[in-house]
DNA sequence: AAACATGTGCTAGTTTTTTAGCACCTTTAA
DNA sequence: TTAAAGGTGCTAAAAAACTAGCACATGTTT
C-alpha cells in the first residue's frame, strides 16, 4: 500500500500542499493568496522551506523567485488521496464513490461527460474481462 | 460551499477524525488502534475531548464508555470532502475522478457494479435533463 | 464488601508548529 | 552608481498540539 504521505502533515503544511497539488506549481506569494487565514508570506516561505526539507516539494529558480513544484508525481499523491477518501467515506468501494460524484451538484457532469463515462466504464468492461 | 471543517484540524485530529468516519462510531480504545504511531491511551482521549469541545465529535454513553460520533452528518462530510479532492486534483472535474477510480486498481469495480454504475449514468443523463 | 478492571476528568510539561522580523542578495530603474 | 523593489536565509519567540500520569468514579468478580 501506497504510504500516505499528506497524512503526516501538519495542518498548515497540508494547506500548503493542497494550493500546490492544485497549482501544480507555485510561488510562495501565490501560495499565501490561496491559503485559508493566510499568515505572513515570510510565514509561508519558512513551512515552505520545512516542506522542502521533509522531501514534500522542490524549487526551481525562475529569475529571483522560487517556484515550488511538488516531490510525488501529483498522479502518485492522487491515488493515494482519492484511495484514502475511499476507505475513509465510501467504505473502499468506487461505486458508491462514483453515484457521489455524479449527484455532486457542484460537479454535475454535462451531457458530453456523460457520454464519455459511458464510454469509460464500456473500456473498463473490456479490459476487466 | 460548504466549510471545509477538516481542512481546520491539526495532524492527530484529522487522523481521529477519519477513524471515526470511517467506523461510524468509535470508543477511544478503537480509535487508539486504528491510528498510525498511535499514542498513550490518554493522549486519544484528550485529543476526543478537544474535538468534542471544537463540536466536530459528540460522545454517546454506553455503559461506563463513552462512543464517539461524528456532529456533522456524515453525507455533509462526504460530500466536503469529495468536493476538495476534486479542486485539489480533479481541476473540478467529475468526469476524471471517475476515470481514475476505475483505473483504481485496489478499487477496481467489478462486473456487476460496472453495470449498476452505467446505470447510474443513464439515470444522470435523464435528471439532468 | 473488597479487590480489581476499566473508564473518565484534569493538569502540567514537552515538543512541534507557526509566526514575524531582520539581514542580506539580485535585479531594475533613475 | 545608487536607490528601490522584490526576493531569500535565518533566528528566536509565541502559540498550538501532543502527551503522560494521577485522582477519582463505576462497574465486576470473588
Amino acid at each position: 500500500m501506497a504510504k500516505r504521505v499528506h497524512l503526516n502533515l501538519s495542518r498548515r503544511e497540508r494547506q500548503i500542499m493542497d494550493v500546490i497539488f492544485q497549482r501544480g506549481r507555485a510561488t510562495a506569494a501565490e501560495v499565501m493568496g490561496d491559503l485559508p487565514d493566510p499568515p505572513s508570506y515570510s510565514a509561508v516561505r519558512a513551512t515552505l522551506r520545512i516542506l522542502e526539507e521533509k522531501g514534500h516539494v522542490q524549487h526551481e529558480q525562475n529569475g529571483l523567485r522560487y517556484v515550488f513544484v511538488p516531490t510525488l508525481a501529483r498522479e502518485t499523491a492522487k491515488r493515494s488521496a482519492l484511495e484514502h477518501l475511499l476507505q475513509t467515506f465510501f467504505n473502499g468501494s468506487a461505486e458508491q464513490a462514483v453515484a457521489a460524484l455524479l449527484d455532486e451538484s457542484a460537479s454535475r457532469p454535462s451531457e458530453e461527460e456523460l457520454d464519455r463515462l459511458a464510454q469509460l466504464i464500456e473500456k473498463a468492461r473490456k479490459n476487466g474481462r
